[in-house]
DNA sequence: AGGCAATTGTGTAATCCTTACAATTTTTAT
DNA sequence: ATAAAAATTGTAAGGATTACACAATTGCCT
């Protein structure tokens, strides 16, 4: 909790009980949640916990640049603190959202691209079944 | 319009003329336009268009999958009629959605996968800066 | 430590987007 | 032309997100 805390207030964000809490969360289950995983999960253990608050410091987290807001599909809106460049799947069956590492490097996209672009970043996602769902 | 029409009854569409329009306009356009943005450009043509038309439509051409939804961010749908596998880049200072084509093709990705995923859809978008707004 | 100012958290209400539904209109087939 | 089916419309309902005002907490200063 001491390192959440010390994270935290590198990045400029007072780290109260509720933040902190919300951020640990997110990093932790690594579930990419939806705004609703969390409060159902953190409602249990703080009983006073708004669902405004997860609202604003999860918007708190993004513009600090801490967390990612990921927009898969389905207008449901889920948040991810793994910073390491990383793809998503989504399990087309369970429904689940996992990060997965490519083996190779996929750096010559910046080659790809047309003449006249500048890309800041690059998101790419894949749909499909996972490895338990194939086999089931 | 015939071609819209004969199009849509290809895919097992009755081509009503709402219908008819609201293709013709995604089709058209390739602004990848949201809800809205169909709305408002064809009210001013169609009085007695309702907006609901205009969600049931859409979601009837995904399931037919004449049309496909882009979710790049901002929680706002988007809708694409164009079928040609391509990537997305939306530029971060005009918030303006192209479609741009890569040079070469990156189809190496499905070896780049870790095993046991099976992967049915590869979505691809780039965000940054387009040649517009780069040079001003 | 104590107290004050500033920040953060909370809950209700308002807003916006999307969907449900029933009635009307349009289309299709006979 | 008529009846049945389907599509469209408008209103109302639902759900998610945000605004806002007040309460609680935190940080700072002495």
């Amino acid at each position: 909790m001491k390192s959440i805390s010390d994270f935290l207030k590198n990045h400029d964000i007072r780290p109260s009980y509720q933040r902190m809490r919300i951020f640990e969360y997110v990093q932790s289950k690594r579930n990419h949640p939806t705004i609703d995983m969390i409060y159902s999960s953190l409602i249990q253990e703080i009983p006073s916990l708004s669902k405004t608050t997860i609202y604003n410091t999860l918007r708190l987290f993004v513009s600090a640049g801490i967390v990612k807001p990921v927009t898969i599909e389905d207008h449901e809106i889920r948040y991810d603190a793994d910073t390491v460049p990383h793809i998503h799947f989504k399990c087309i069956k369970c429904g689940k959202i996992e990060d997965i590492y490519l083996k190779n490097d996929w750096n010559d996209l910046a080659s790809m691209v047309p003449e006249g672009y500048v890309v800041n970043e690059e998101h790419l996602y894949l749909r499909g079944l996972c490895p338990d769902c194939r086999d089931a």
